[in-house]
DNA sequence: TGCAAAATAGAACGATCGTTCGTTTTATTC
DNA sequence: GAATAAAACGAACGATCGTTCTATTTTGCA
């Protein structure tokens, strides 16, 4: 529960089939696997999960093809490193701060906010979740898989704070939740394809303005109509 | 105003340079340009515009490569000439049928209606404008160019079918038109993700309640609550 | 300090990619 | 039907890809 539940295959999978002797301190060969991982996760963020290459790699890392590739043993589990990293990064920068929010709409509106952020923090890193998204859509495999199980994880959160904001009574308790995770993830969505494909600067605030309009309308109690006079786009003008 | 005012890159790019005789009447070549294209087409669908290659394509058309090469010039040209087949296609079955409905809210609910289909007509067949914007939203070029133009035309088409819809008391006059079309393409975004990524069964008609949803909040007088006590899921309640 | 194991380098492989070139087949026109 | 242009082929090129293999360097531990 303080962790998404995702498929879990084993954080860190030694390479080694057979470790005659338990390597204790592992060193230098971990050390140089994750610098390599954290190469592998920008270039992957520029040019996608099938555009990363190890002969690119090895260059950015000033490294031999075959040095790269020993640490991973196939191309395949390169991409499965990389994407299980994007998601620990995700759950550490989005989940893990969002959780320490009180429960209900505070929480999930933190958990939106941050997902926002980590999606846009640069104008050129794209975001693994989404590109990966449309390059596996067609591939079955491990590395599809892996991808399919940690959104899956996130939306299971996603919908686990917008039960918890309904029973806190911060939205209506007829309040579709998976159509709400469906309409908060095509906001992200949106966001994603404007801002870094389109180069739309006001994206940004597209994005909480539909969050804001969305919560209010699930938010409203059963035929008791809140004040709805104000323009949407008043509450989040001011943010950039 | 009849057609999508995308960049015009001339529809029919002929492939030589300097036409010593004017060829009338075209025949041979153009015929199997054209099969060629329709092959791409359903290549690029299935492993994206960057996975589309020459030699596959060979393959579906049971021609050499160089044949199939020779059409187009370049590889990137083949991109370009599937991306604008692809417009041609999506003007044709979703802007022309729903430019016929009257104007205001009935025509961009059939805008909506029939982009909806467009895009999850075939559960293994992707849309180019959504795989394309993945791939190319960090490589500049002229397959990036064709591709932007033709979104901001279909935004544009969008946009006017939302001002219209101000304009005939359908939608609030306050009502923020770009906020719209940004919200609206992300549920197109979301049903992209949902049903072909994830395989999500539910997700085309979460689409629909999405819109639903969203027109009726921006349908509402200034001041001048409509009931919603109904849950959001009534109107397209068929779902699955 | 010496030795075994881990880590890295380097070269080569087969495959596939887009592209070029010269030839041959097919279509069009007189 | 002959002349001419368009269309398609087939082979090859250079580049890059992931991967394998062997040799060399570096590391960790007794």
């Amino acid at each position: 529960m303080s962790t998404l539940p995702v498929p879990a295959k084993k954080a860190a999978p030694l390479r080694s089939p057979k470790p005659a002797r338990v390597a204790r301190s592992l060193q230098k060969g971990q050390q140089t696997r994750a610098a390599i991982l954290e190469a592998a996760l920008g270039l992957a963020s520029h040019m996608g999960l099938e555009g990363l290459s190890i002969g690119a790699l090895a260059d950015v890392t000033a490294m031999s093809k075959s040095g790269v590739f020993a640490h991973f043993g196939s191309r395949e589990e390169l991409q499965i490193a990389v994407v299980t990293e994007y998601h620990a990064k995700f759950e550490e920068e989005v989940f893990f701060t969002a959780i320490r929010e009180p429960r209900g709409l505070p929480r999930l509106r933190a958990m939106f906010e941050r997902w926002v952020r980590r999606v846009s923090v640069e104008v050129d890193s794209g975001c693994i979740y989404i590109s990966g998204a449309v390059e596996f859509d067609d591939r079955p495999g491990p590395v599809r898989d892996a991808l399919v199980g940690m959104v899956k994880a996130w939306h299971a959160a996603l919908h686990k704070a917008i039960v918890l904001s309904v029973q806190e009574g911060h939205l209506r308790a007829d309040a579709d939740v998976d159509q709400i995770v469906f309409e908060l993830h095509g906001l992200i969505l949106s966001l994603h394809h404007d801002a870094r494909f389109m180069r739309i600067p006001g994206a940004l605030s597209r994005a909480g303005n539909g969050f804001e309009r969305t919560i209010q309308f699930y938010a409203t109690p059963l035929g008791l109509e809140v004040d709805r006079s104000r323009p949407a786009s008043k509450n989040g003008a001011a943010r950039r």
